[in-house]
RNA sequence: CGGGAUGUAGCGUAGCCCGGUUAUCGCGCCUGGUUUGGGACCAGGAGGUCGCAAGUUCGAAUCUUGCCAUCCCGACCA
């Protein structure tokens, strides 16, 4: 009973942490708001990022690279956007350290050593790579420039939590430019969708794809897509946002283009970007007091084969059977593990990996190869068949393809039993404190009612629906008239 | 950054109010043995700047001050 996990309805934030923190995907670090990424977890990362990767190149983008600091007067160039990250920006003020002299075997900054211009940590790289944009692109036929980058950023944030949000992470962030307005917007509606299918088919995470009020918008764009994801407290998170930012960036750093009548123009443009965040919200949407569950296609182990034998004598048996076993699984794809450490007994392992998440555990013991056959178990329901070495590793894909759809449909049954339509203001506060989950209301369109919404309430519009159908409704708060609904949440 | 709580071995903890020998217990770890179908048992052993730094005192885990970290509630969070 070494690790025991708080319960959700215990502590729903502590139930996180100690899920992050006992299933091994991360730990504290010496530095504040910064997390020490496990290899269990950053193998979770590794297989987020291969699959939006993959995805990123299908859809014609290609990786670069460019620097982590950015000169301040380059980010302060686009004025909204520098406006909107100034005050959690690190900056490097100089280049070298001295040896104290007061304080032997001690370190000061040394002030001889003050950069002419401070560097700021990109806390996002609209403004480098739009400078370096500049010199890439002349002409039309330069056009659309479809470039991703994999990188760290670091954002200042007051109160951080493990993975959901935390001073330094990594992310991917898309930036592109087009010749048209339209082509632009349709890049950002692409890669919004590239988004929601990961969240949906890998994840297993439903989420509702949508447009932010200005409010919520990305500092510097013209309109910031996002989907949204239901965690299990009812609290939205939002997973991954897409910016049209018209013409801005190309206007703030001089990027235009000849046409084909070599008319100059300035590029239009997008950015977009999922980070480790995703890891949180994978944690959050599926796991219980058990531990995590996590779906198939991200599992850096899909199953794990847990050994039981007594003496030396059944453990060679087992081991030529596991051997056969363990070759049929990976000729056919499965990322499977064989853990037949003796320091620790069956039942210890089997609780070890329902805290892990593994989606499905096979227990062979000597009565099992009397009968030819192995023991099955799912992490989502626990449930536990006897399968036959015939077609095994069939059965384990289409078991695995099984928990993959059931965890995803647990999630969207929560999910779509949580969101609730609110008529009125009494209906809206009463659902906030009560049900939890969104609330599709009438607002009046204003960032004013907005803000006075958030500021009686701390709910957030999380998005306007793509999909919403119009309707005409009066604003739960001013009463003034509405043509849809709005989503509105407490949010990560 | 404001309010609250916490910090003793890898983890969880007793001791603190009322200062006084080698700082308690459990898990884990190491060695040997017995075990192994849901978190094994026996024996022996290792492991500690009591969050950090000052101060008070003959003497500090214990008292005082400052700082740091984590959690909760705010503020903040494209």
């Amino acid at each position: 009973m070494s690790k025991e996990i708080t319960s959700r309805a215990d502590d729903y934030s502590q139930w996180y942490n100690d899920l992050i923190i006992k299933g091994g995907l991360a730990d504290y670090s010496a530095v504040r708001g910064c997390m020490v990424i496990k290899p269990y977890g950053y193998a979770i990362w590794e297989n987020m990022r291969d699959e939006l990767d993959r995805m990123f190149k299908e859809t014609g983008h290609e990786n670069a690279y460019f620097p982590l600091f950015v000169p301040k007067s380059l980010f302060e160039t686009e004025e909204k956007n520098a406006e909107g990250f100034a005050k959690e920006c690190a900056i490097v003020t100089h280049y070298r350290l001295k040896t104290d002299p007061d304080n032997k075997g001690k370190l000061i900054v040394d002030p001889e050593a003050k950069l002419e211009e401070e560097l700021v940590i990109r806390p996002t790289s609209e403004a480098i790579i739009w400078n370096t944009y500049k010199g890439w692109i002349q002409s039309y036929r330069d056009l659309p420039l479809l470039i991703n980058q994999w990188a760290n950023v670091v954002r200042w944030e007051m109160r951080t939590r493990l993975f959901l949000r935390t001073t330094e992470f990594l992310w991917q962030e898309g930036h592109t430019a087009h010749a048209t307005q339209q082509e632009a917007i349709d890049e950002t509606v692409q890669m919004l969708n590239v988004y929601a299918t990961f969240a949906e088919n890998f994840m297993a995470m439903p989420v509702i794809k949508g447009v932010k009020s200005a409010n919520e918008r990305f500092a510097g764009a013209e309109d910031t897509y996002c989907i949204e994801a239901m965690m299990q407290d009812g609290k939205a998170l939002q997973a991954g946002t897409s910016h049209f930012l018209g013409q801005n960036f190309a206007k703030a750093f001089d990027v235009k283009f000849a046409d084909k009548d070599n008319r100059l123009d300035y590029v239009w443009a997008t950015s977009w970007g999922v980070s480790t965040r995703l890891i949180g919200a994978l944690v959050m949407a599926h796991s219980d007091d058990q531990g995590l569950i996590l779906p198939p296609k991200l599992a850096p182990i899909q199953v794990v084969i847990v050994p039981i034998f007594k003496g030396e004598e059944q453990k060679l048996l087992i081991d030529e059977k596991v051997k056969s076993l363990q070759k049929q699984l990976k000729a056919a794809g499965i990322k499977v593990k064989y853990d037949d450490k003796d320091n620790n007994r069956p039942g210890w392992k089997f609780a070890e990996y329902e805290m892990k998440g593994v989606p499905v555990r096979i227990a062979i013991g000597a009565r099992d190869i009397t009968n030819n056959v192995v023991e099955v178990a799912r992490r989502d329901t626990k449930e536990k068949m006897s399968m036959g070495f015939e077609g095994l590793a069939e059965n384990i894909i289409k078991l695995l393809s099984d928990i993959q759809a059931a965890i995803y449909s647990k999630a969207k049954v929560f999910r779509d039993e949580h969101i609730t339509n609110a008529d009125s203001w009494d209906e809206f506060i009463q659902l906030l404190d009560g049900k939890t989950g969104f609330i599709a209301a009438h607002w009046d369109g204003t960032s004013e009612t907005e803000d006075k919404i958030k500021e009686l309430t701390k709910a957030t519009i999380r998005c306007i629906p793509l999909n919403n159908k119009p309707e005409e409704g009066k604003c739960i708060l001013s009463g003034k008239p509405s043509t849809q609904r709005a989503l509105f949440a407490r949010a990560y």
